[in-house]
DNA sequence: AATACTAATGCAAACGTTTGCGGGAACGTT
DNA sequence: AACGTTCCCGCAAACGTTTGCATTAGTATT
């Protein structure tokens, strides 16, 4: 390789006559150092293009300024578009962004974790695998670094947590479709409990209370795995009741989109027979026929708000243990597929 | 925090009365140390949990086992797909991968790359912002570090490339049309000679020409933004043409996807009248109606493949700098945009 | 003029690891 | 018995930085 002759500390004070102690304090804007010695110290460093072994800082330092991030699939617009925020918001202050997947396995988050600690990351931001079930071992790490998650997260898991304003949107979205005059409204939701799927139902069944409609168990359906098949089928299986709902709302734009292929398929019309919503605000949702009514999640915000608190808790330690939860807003866009026409 | 106090080969070498060097020896299996002293060393190791200081290790072998990615933006996903490809394998060789984005802005890209060699990633993979007009910088710095290109790539920079066969998946596309029996086929393409436009405009002509179909000028529409607005655009032109054509090609899924929205707007029958091909198999060729064929990009592939040749020239460094192509094949998807009914 | 302080700089240790070199012990060979 | 090998192992230097402490010179105070 092309030695490229890295230039250091010792080079630099050899040429200026200076001890290597005060090119590194000048070079630092130490108080000790005279201001006409700062300047000739970094003219120089300027010309010879200095540029400090990070590794040898780090290694000095014990101080990385890498923050490691942790998610489950990040071939995912979301996920991405939140890791966009997070790079931005990094680099801005300061800090390398280190990237990993978990593919929603918990063992292999754990490894992933205990690997980061390892490299000396400074912090680490986190979104939880699917099956997060024992925290354990995250609560033995959780000491040993600063962490905070985003989108999904977990209340068992003591340390802060950004996440959108999951029940508050929903309650939104619900009572969006109650303002139409839709009384019978289905929700598409997960069958396990993850934290965004009971949240947006909480909001649901609030919106519900709030505005007198019965809750009616027939139009609350689950599925496992909340995607575009599950919600046509779903859908499906809506069709085929006696007592049609009015409108879906489903907790996830696949699912929605979903729903409104098997209501073409039907003929059957949105949104005046049946209304649509879906959460995400994917590209899917502008690209559907009759264009998606979805809940738009500010993914860069999220990402920049997971960085600030982090590197917060990073530059002030805070031994104590507890679960703060940043809630970010999110806004209702609304299109065809609810359309008060 | 939390102390956790790191383990170190000093403190091994305390408790088992043996060197520093030599405990470091046993860890790597260096062949002067005995069996039994090895068994020891480890078994010590495992049970105090010692991890090597990373830092330090690097510091010391100018090693880090990092490689850094560069991409213009990485909200977008097929770059994330990519993204997901290059965590995988490098993660499976050992290997961390650190992450930025250039924003699609040269100078940002070229103080990225500084920043990167001066941080002491091992390689870097990089796709090119679009502008890439003055490549001397990046020459400059080709010396220093071994570089390889994936996607967005230039002939300009002699290193090793990793893209699809763009020209003959753009020719098999087309030759598909052909054999549909259209024969004024339209491309929707770039104005910029990126490499990836000109690639799939060569594929174009040279299937018309093999087939002897004349090329015609008003057939061929260029824009700055190859997006869904303009291919929405694009595609409104062509209708408005006295010899409309009987097949679109666009250079992006985006495209071919606005254009199907321009054609099903003034109700022409997709693909009887008109056949659409995209580009990309993004989700949203499966979720427009009609379904868009379109060209599938193993975008997982493409990631591991360049971390492949990366590792391969960081274990084998190489002064010959050349320019070495590495084309993946594509998959030309048929759906309903083009299906002979 | 002696003392006390401040300002500016240098010395040297330390961070945890790897590695060239050297050395002692054990063994086999003349 | 002297020598050459081989096998294990330890010493110490080195990587580039930061930083506590010592040092010097200069200034202010008594």
């Amino acid at each position: 390789m092309g030695k490229s002759h890295t230039v250091t500390l010792k080079e630099l004070s050899k040429k200026l006559n200076l001890s290597i102690s005060t090119v590194s304090r000048a070079l630092n804007d130490h108080p000790d150092i005279s201001a006409t010695t700062v300047e000739r110290v970094k003219k120089l460093a300027n010309e010879l293009n200095y540029a400090p072994n990070l590794f040898a800082k780090g290694f000095r330092s014990k101080h990385t300024h890498i923050i490691g991030v942790i998610v489950p699939n990040i071939s995912h617009l979301y996920t991405s578009t939140i890791l966009k925020g997070i790079i931005d918001q990094a680099e801005s202050l300061g800090y390398r962004v280190i990237v990993s997947e978990s593919k929603n396995d918990e063992i292999k988050q754990v490894e992933m974790l205990k690997t980061m600690i390892q490299f000396g990351t400074d912090g680490i931001l986190m979104s939880l695998a699917k099956k997060t079930t024992s925290v354990n071992t995250i609560l033995n790490l959780l000491p040993h670094i600063p962490i905070v998650l985003f989108d999904k997260v977990s209340d068992k898991i003591p340390c802060t947590q950004i996440v959108i304003n999951e029940e508050e949107a929903a309650f939104n979205a619900v009572e969006h479709l109650i303002g139409l005059g839709k009384n019978r409204i289905a929700i598409l939701k997960e069958t396990e409990n993850s934290y965004n799927s009971e949240k947006r139902f909480a909001g649901y069944t609030r919106a519900l209370l709030t505005n007198n409609i019965p809750i009616k168990d027939k139009l609350i359906l689950s599925t496992e795995d909340i995607s575009l098949i599950n919600g046509r089928r779903l859908t499906n299986l809506l069709l085929s009741m006696k007592k049609r709902p009015d409108a879906i709302f489903a907790i996830t734009d696949n699912a929605a989109i979903g729903a409104i292929q098997a209501l073409n398929k039907f003929n059957i019309k949105i949104p005046e027979e049946i209304a649509v919503v879906g959460f995400s605000n994917s590209v899917n949702s502008k690209i559907i026929v009759p264009n998606l009514t979805t809940v738009d999640q500010p993914g860069e915000r999220i990402g920049r708000t997971a960085v600030d608190y982090l590197i917060d808790e990073i530059d002030h330690p805070n031994d104590a243990l507890i679960t703060k939860t940043i809630e970010i807003k999110t806004n209702l866009v609304v299109r065809d597929s609810s359309f008060k026409g």
